[in-house]
DNA sequence: CCTAAAAAGACATAGTGTATCTTTTTAGGA
DNA sequence: TCCTAAAAAGATACACTATGTCTTTTTAGG
Protein backbone atom coordinates (compact mmCIF):
# COMPACT_ATOMS: atom_id res chain seq x y z
CA UNK A 1 0.00 0.00 0.00
CA UNK A 2 0.99 3.60 -0.42
CA UNK A 3 3.28 2.87 -3.01
CA UNK A 4 5.32 5.70 -4.81
CA UNK A 5 4.79 4.65 -9.15
CA UNK A 6 7.78 4.48 -10.95
CA UNK A 7 6.53 7.47 -12.68
CA UNK A 8 6.74 9.53 -9.16
CA UNK A 9 10.20 8.25 -9.12
CA UNK A 10 11.47 9.14 -12.03
CA UNK A 11 9.68 12.64 -11.73
CA UNK A 12 11.71 13.05 -8.44
CA UNK A 13 14.89 12.50 -10.47
CA UNK A 14 14.39 14.66 -12.89
CA UNK A 15 13.54 17.37 -11.40
CA UNK A 16 16.48 17.25 -8.59
CA UNK A 17 18.35 16.91 -11.41
CA UNK A 18 17.66 20.01 -12.81
CA UNK A 19 17.32 21.41 -9.15
CA UNK A 20 21.36 20.76 -8.83
CA UNK A 21 21.81 22.73 -12.12
CA UNK A 22 22.79 26.73 -12.35
CA UNK A 23 19.66 28.76 -12.31
CA UNK A 24 18.30 29.11 -15.92
CA UNK A 25 20.34 26.77 -17.14
CA UNK A 26 18.13 24.78 -19.96
CA UNK A 27 19.20 21.02 -20.14
CA UNK A 28 18.31 18.40 -22.93
CA UNK A 29 15.78 15.99 -22.08
CA UNK A 30 17.84 13.07 -23.38
CA UNK A 31 20.60 14.09 -21.15
CA UNK A 32 19.10 14.27 -17.86
CA UNK A 33 17.04 11.33 -18.82
CA UNK A 34 20.69 9.44 -19.24
CA UNK A 35 22.27 11.55 -16.29
CA UNK A 36 19.24 9.94 -13.96
CA UNK A 37 18.65 6.90 -15.70
CA UNK A 38 15.05 6.80 -17.32
CA UNK A 39 13.70 6.09 -20.32
CA UNK A 40 13.55 9.55 -22.36
CA UNK A 41 9.85 8.38 -24.17
CA UNK A 42 8.60 8.70 -20.04
CA UNK A 43 10.38 10.88 -18.66
CA UNK A 44 9.39 13.18 -21.90
CA UNK A 45 5.67 12.71 -20.74
CA UNK A 46 6.73 14.16 -16.94
CA UNK A 47 8.24 16.80 -18.07
CA UNK A 48 5.18 17.92 -20.24
CA UNK A 49 3.09 17.33 -17.48
CA UNK A 50 5.43 19.62 -15.29
CA UNK A 51 5.76 22.12 -18.03
CA UNK A 52 2.23 22.72 -17.73
CA UNK A 53 1.81 23.41 -14.10
CA UNK A 54 4.84 25.61 -14.40
CA UNK A 55 7.17 23.16 -12.45
CA UNK A 56 9.72 23.38 -15.76
CA UNK A 57 10.23 25.81 -18.77
CA UNK A 58 10.54 24.32 -21.89
CA UNK A 59 11.80 25.07 -24.64
CA UNK A 60 11.57 23.95 -28.38
CA UNK A 61 13.68 23.61 -31.49
CA UNK A 62 17.01 24.39 -31.86
CA UNK A 63 18.72 24.73 -28.58
CA UNK A 64 15.75 24.11 -26.32
CA UNK A 65 15.43 21.79 -23.52
CA UNK A 66 14.06 22.64 -19.79
CA UNK A 67 15.02 24.61 -17.15
CA UNK A 68 13.28 24.75 -13.66
CA UNK A 69 10.13 27.08 -13.77
CA UNK A 70 10.91 28.63 -10.40
CA UNK A 71 13.89 28.26 -7.79
CA UNK A 72 14.39 25.96 -6.02
CA UNK A 73 13.92 26.74 -2.82
CA UNK A 74 10.04 27.24 -3.46
CA UNK A 75 9.12 24.05 -5.00
CA UNK A 76 7.93 21.63 -2.74
CA UNK A 77 8.25 17.06 -2.92
CA UNK A 78 4.83 17.45 -2.36
CA UNK A 79 4.14 20.04 -5.63
CA UNK A 80 6.45 17.25 -7.50
CA UNK A 81 4.73 14.26 -6.75
CA UNK A 82 1.23 15.49 -6.60
CA UNK A 83 2.01 16.87 -10.45
CA UNK A 84 2.38 13.47 -11.81
CA UNK A 85 0.72 11.22 -9.02
CA UNK A 86 -2.34 13.41 -8.46
CA UNK A 87 -3.66 14.41 -5.53
CA UNK A 88 -2.26 12.35 -2.42
CA UNK A 89 -5.72 10.80 -1.24
CA UNK A 90 -5.91 7.34 1.11
CA UNK A 91 -9.43 7.50 1.31
CA UNK A 92 -12.45 6.30 -0.03
CA UNK A 93 -15.23 5.89 1.81
CA UNK A 94 -14.74 2.50 3.71
CA UNK A 95 -17.18 1.66 7.12
CA UNK A 96 -20.49 1.35 6.64
CA UNK A 97 -21.89 0.14 2.77
CA UNK A 98 -21.27 2.19 0.25
CA UNK A 99 -22.63 5.38 1.28
CA UNK A 100 -19.08 7.89 1.38
CA UNK A 101 -21.49 10.64 0.11
CA UNK A 102 -23.63 10.25 3.55
CA UNK A 103 -20.00 11.57 5.43
CA UNK A 104 -22.12 11.51 8.69
CA UNK A 105 -22.00 7.63 8.05
CA UNK A 106 -18.55 7.04 7.60
CA UNK A 107 -17.05 7.35 10.60
CA UNK A 108 -13.38 6.31 9.39
CA UNK A 109 -13.52 9.23 7.08
CA UNK A 110 -12.01 11.35 9.45
CA UNK A 111 -8.61 9.01 9.94
CA UNK A 112 -7.91 8.92 6.29
CA UNK A 113 -8.10 12.71 6.64
CA UNK A 114 -5.63 12.56 9.07
CA UNK A 115 -3.56 10.10 7.29
CA UNK A 116 -3.55 12.33 4.26
CA UNK A 117 -2.85 15.49 6.43
CA UNK A 118 -0.02 14.08 8.15
CA UNK A 119 1.21 12.82 4.47
CA UNK A 120 1.60 15.93 2.67
CA UNK A 121 2.73 17.71 5.84
CA UNK A 122 5.84 15.72 5.60
CA UNK A 123 6.25 16.51 1.48
CA UNK A 124 5.72 19.75 1.99
CA UNK A 125 8.34 20.20 4.25
CA UNK A 126 11.26 19.36 1.73
CA UNK A 127 12.08 21.43 -0.97
CA UNK A 128 13.99 20.51 -4.38
CA UNK A 129 17.04 22.97 -2.99
CA UNK A 130 17.22 20.23 0.19
CA UNK A 131 17.27 17.14 -1.97
CA UNK A 132 19.89 19.26 -4.95
CA UNK A 133 21.92 20.04 -1.50
CA UNK A 134 22.31 16.51 0.00
CA UNK A 135 22.66 15.31 -4.03
CA UNK A 136 26.00 17.15 -4.17
CA UNK A 137 27.09 16.41 -0.57
CA UNK A 138 27.37 12.36 -1.76
CA UNK A 139 28.81 13.52 -5.47
CA UNK A 140 31.84 15.09 -4.52
CA UNK A 141 33.65 12.26 -3.28
CA UNK B 1 -1.40 7.81 -5.13
CA UNK B 2 -1.57 6.22 -1.90
CA UNK B 3 -5.27 4.86 -1.92
CA UNK B 4 -6.64 1.92 -0.41
CA UNK B 5 -7.35 -0.84 -2.31
CA UNK B 6 -11.08 -2.23 -2.43
CA UNK B 7 -9.35 -4.81 -0.49
CA UNK B 8 -8.41 -2.74 2.51
CA UNK B 9 -12.27 -1.41 2.17
CA UNK B 10 -13.75 -4.61 2.48
CA UNK B 11 -11.42 -5.66 4.94
CA UNK B 12 -12.01 -2.89 7.15
CA UNK B 13 -15.73 -2.70 6.86
CA UNK B 14 -15.88 -6.59 7.57
CA UNK B 15 -13.79 -6.72 10.56
CA UNK B 16 -15.43 -4.04 12.09
CA UNK B 17 -18.83 -5.51 11.70
CA UNK B 18 -17.37 -8.43 13.54
CA UNK B 19 -16.01 -6.05 16.07
CA UNK B 20 -19.56 -4.27 16.76
CA UNK B 21 -20.87 -8.26 17.41
CA UNK B 22 -21.29 -9.25 21.21
CA UNK B 23 -17.88 -10.85 22.04
CA UNK B 24 -17.35 -14.78 20.66
CA UNK B 25 -20.82 -14.50 18.64
CA UNK B 26 -20.13 -16.27 15.87
CA UNK B 27 -21.25 -14.59 12.34
CA UNK B 28 -21.43 -16.42 8.71
CA UNK B 29 -19.62 -15.01 6.23
CA UNK B 30 -22.50 -14.77 4.09
CA UNK B 31 -24.54 -12.91 6.11
CA UNK B 32 -21.45 -10.49 7.16
CA UNK B 33 -21.12 -9.99 3.35
CA UNK B 34 -24.54 -9.16 2.97
CA UNK B 35 -24.45 -6.48 5.76
CA UNK B 36 -21.32 -4.79 4.71
CA UNK B 37 -22.03 -5.15 0.63
CA UNK B 38 -19.28 -6.89 -0.02
CA UNK B 39 -18.95 -9.97 -2.74
CA UNK B 40 -19.26 -12.72 -0.13
CA UNK B 41 -16.77 -14.99 -2.14
CA UNK B 42 -13.93 -11.76 -1.80
CA UNK B 43 -14.99 -11.19 1.73
CA UNK B 44 -13.83 -15.48 1.85
CA UNK B 45 -10.31 -14.64 0.59
CA UNK B 46 -10.15 -11.65 3.22
CA UNK B 47 -11.28 -13.51 6.49
CA UNK B 48 -8.88 -16.42 5.22
CA UNK B 49 -5.86 -14.01 5.58
CA UNK B 50 -7.48 -12.35 8.88
CA UNK B 51 -8.00 -16.02 10.37
CA UNK B 52 -4.02 -16.69 9.64
CA UNK B 53 -3.21 -13.75 11.18
CA UNK B 54 -5.15 -14.71 14.17
CA UNK B 55 -7.30 -11.69 13.70
CA UNK B 56 -10.55 -13.29 13.50
CA UNK B 57 -10.94 -17.17 14.50
CA UNK B 58 -12.84 -19.00 12.10
CA UNK B 59 -14.91 -22.60 12.41
CA UNK B 60 -15.80 -24.90 9.47
CA UNK B 61 -19.13 -26.90 9.32
CA UNK B 62 -22.32 -26.79 10.79
CA UNK B 63 -22.69 -24.32 13.04
CA UNK B 64 -19.48 -22.53 11.79
CA UNK B 65 -18.57 -19.38 10.79
CA UNK B 66 -16.55 -16.42 12.40
CA UNK B 67 -15.46 -14.31 14.98
CA UNK B 68 -13.37 -11.53 16.02
CA UNK B 69 -9.31 -13.09 16.93
CA UNK B 70 -8.70 -10.84 20.01
CA UNK B 71 -10.87 -8.25 21.88
CA UNK B 72 -12.08 -5.24 19.47
CA UNK B 73 -9.91 -2.31 21.78
CA UNK B 74 -6.71 -4.72 20.87
CA UNK B 75 -6.64 -4.93 17.00
CA UNK B 76 -5.52 -1.37 15.66
CA UNK B 77 -6.52 -0.47 12.36
CA UNK B 78 -3.32 -0.60 11.20
CA UNK B 79 -2.96 -4.21 12.00
CA UNK B 80 -6.23 -5.13 9.59
CA UNK B 81 -4.72 -2.55 6.98
CA UNK B 82 -1.43 -4.50 6.98
CA UNK B 83 -3.24 -7.90 7.28
CA UNK B 84 -4.25 -7.81 3.57
CA UNK B 85 -2.03 -4.67 1.94
CA UNK B 86 0.68 -5.60 3.13
CA UNK B 87 3.60 -3.41 4.73
CA UNK B 88 2.92 0.31 4.37
CA UNK B 89 6.07 0.77 2.50
CA UNK B 90 5.96 4.10 0.21
CA UNK B 91 9.60 4.40 -0.21
CA UNK B 92 11.61 2.62 -3.45
CA UNK B 93 14.82 4.68 -3.70
CA UNK B 94 13.75 7.89 -6.04
CA UNK B 95 16.91 10.44 -6.25
CA UNK B 96 20.27 8.82 -7.61
CA UNK B 97 19.88 6.75 -10.21
CA UNK B 98 19.21 2.97 -9.37
CA UNK B 99 20.78 2.94 -6.57
CA UNK B 100 18.62 2.11 -3.28
CA UNK B 101 21.17 -0.26 -1.75
CA UNK B 102 23.78 2.32 -1.53
CA UNK B 103 21.36 4.10 1.17
CA UNK B 104 24.12 6.65 1.63
CA UNK B 105 23.37 8.27 -1.64
CA UNK B 106 19.47 8.20 -1.48
CA UNK B 107 19.02 11.62 0.45
CA UNK B 108 15.20 10.75 0.09
CA UNK B 109 15.12 7.68 1.94
CA UNK B 110 14.77 9.69 5.34
CA UNK B 111 12.00 11.22 3.97
CA UNK B 112 9.80 8.33 2.57
CA UNK B 113 10.71 6.69 6.29
CA UNK B 114 8.84 9.67 7.91
CA UNK B 115 6.06 9.81 5.70
CA UNK B 116 5.96 5.73 6.33
CA UNK B 117 5.92 6.44 10.35
CA UNK B 118 3.30 8.90 10.09
CA UNK B 119 0.78 6.97 8.74
CA UNK B 120 1.69 4.08 10.56
CA UNK B 121 1.61 6.03 13.50
CA UNK B 122 -2.12 7.65 12.75
CA UNK B 123 -3.54 4.06 12.17
CA UNK B 124 -2.22 2.81 15.05
CA UNK B 125 -3.98 5.30 16.71
CA UNK B 126 -7.49 3.82 15.91
CA UNK B 127 -9.32 0.31 17.14
CA UNK B 128 -11.71 -1.05 15.95
CA UNK B 129 -13.57 -0.64 19.41
CA UNK B 130 -13.26 2.65 18.27
CA UNK B 131 -15.09 2.21 14.86
CA UNK B 132 -17.51 0.03 15.75
CA UNK B 133 -18.74 2.35 18.68
CA UNK B 134 -18.85 4.89 16.24
CA UNK B 135 -21.00 2.62 14.20
CA UNK B 136 -23.44 2.04 17.04
CA UNK B 137 -23.99 5.63 17.46
CA UNK B 138 -25.22 6.33 14.00
CA UNK B 139 -27.36 2.94 13.54
CA UNK B 140 -29.32 4.20 16.72
CA UNK B 141 -31.25 6.63 15.02
C1' DC C 1 14.51 25.18 -46.07
C1' DC C 2 16.91 21.99 -42.98
C1' DT C 3 17.71 20.41 -38.61
C1' DA C 4 16.99 20.14 -33.56
C1' DA C 5 14.00 19.52 -30.07
C1' DA C 6 9.74 19.25 -27.45
C1' DA C 7 4.41 18.28 -27.76
C1' DA C 8 0.85 15.29 -28.66
C1' DG C 9 -1.47 11.21 -29.46
C1' DA C 10 -1.86 6.38 -30.52
C1' DC C 11 -0.44 2.09 -29.35
C1' DA C 12 1.58 -2.21 -26.85
C1' DT C 13 2.59 -4.99 -22.90
C1' DA C 14 2.84 -6.56 -18.20
C1' DG C 15 1.28 -6.56 -13.84
C1' DT C 16 -2.08 -6.09 -10.31
C1' DG C 17 -6.60 -5.49 -8.56
C1' DT C 18 -11.11 -7.50 -8.53
C1' DA C 19 -13.87 -11.19 -8.64
C1' DT C 20 -15.80 -15.91 -9.51
C1' DC C 21 -15.93 -20.95 -9.62
C1' DT C 22 -14.78 -25.55 -8.35
C1' DT C 23 -12.96 -28.83 -5.36
C1' DT C 24 -11.49 -30.15 -0.84
C1' DT C 25 -11.55 -30.29 4.09
C1' DT C 26 -13.83 -30.03 8.48
C1' DA C 27 -17.59 -30.47 11.62
C1' DG C 28 -22.31 -31.28 13.34
C1' DG C 29 -26.71 -33.67 13.22
C1' DA C 30 -30.03 -37.32 11.63
C1' DT D 1 -22.53 -43.86 8.92
C1' DC D 2 -24.24 -40.56 5.80
C1' DC D 3 -25.88 -35.97 4.72
C1' DT D 4 -25.49 -31.25 5.00
C1' DA D 5 -23.34 -26.84 6.34
C1' DA D 6 -19.61 -24.11 6.15
C1' DA D 7 -14.87 -22.53 5.55
C1' DA D 8 -10.15 -23.49 3.01
C1' DA D 9 -7.68 -23.78 -0.99
C1' DG D 10 -6.56 -23.35 -5.63
C1' DA D 11 -7.46 -22.26 -10.45
C1' DT D 12 -9.21 -19.11 -13.49
C1' DA D 13 -11.10 -14.85 -15.80
C1' DC D 14 -11.39 -10.03 -16.67
C1' DA D 15 -10.50 -5.11 -16.37
C1' DC D 16 -7.75 -1.54 -15.29
C1' DT D 17 -3.56 0.84 -14.61
C1' DA D 18 1.27 1.25 -14.75
C1' DT D 19 4.95 1.27 -17.81
C1' DG D 20 6.94 2.18 -21.90
C1' DT D 21 7.42 2.90 -27.12
C1' DC D 22 6.46 4.84 -31.66
C1' DT D 23 4.98 8.13 -34.96
C1' DT D 24 3.51 12.53 -36.29
C1' DT D 25 3.17 17.35 -35.39
C1' DT D 26 4.63 21.76 -33.81
C1' DT D 27 8.09 25.16 -32.79
C1' DA D 28 12.40 27.46 -33.29
C1' DG D 29 17.20 28.40 -34.82
C1' DG D 30 20.83 28.56 -38.44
Amino acid sequence: MMELTRKGEYAIRGIVYLAGKPIEKVCLLSDIAAAVDVPPTFLAKIFQQFSKMGLVKSFRGTGGGFMLGRTPESITLLEVVEAVEGHINPNRCVVNPGNCDRSDYCNIHPIWMRVQEQVRSVLEGVTLKDLADADKTYSNT
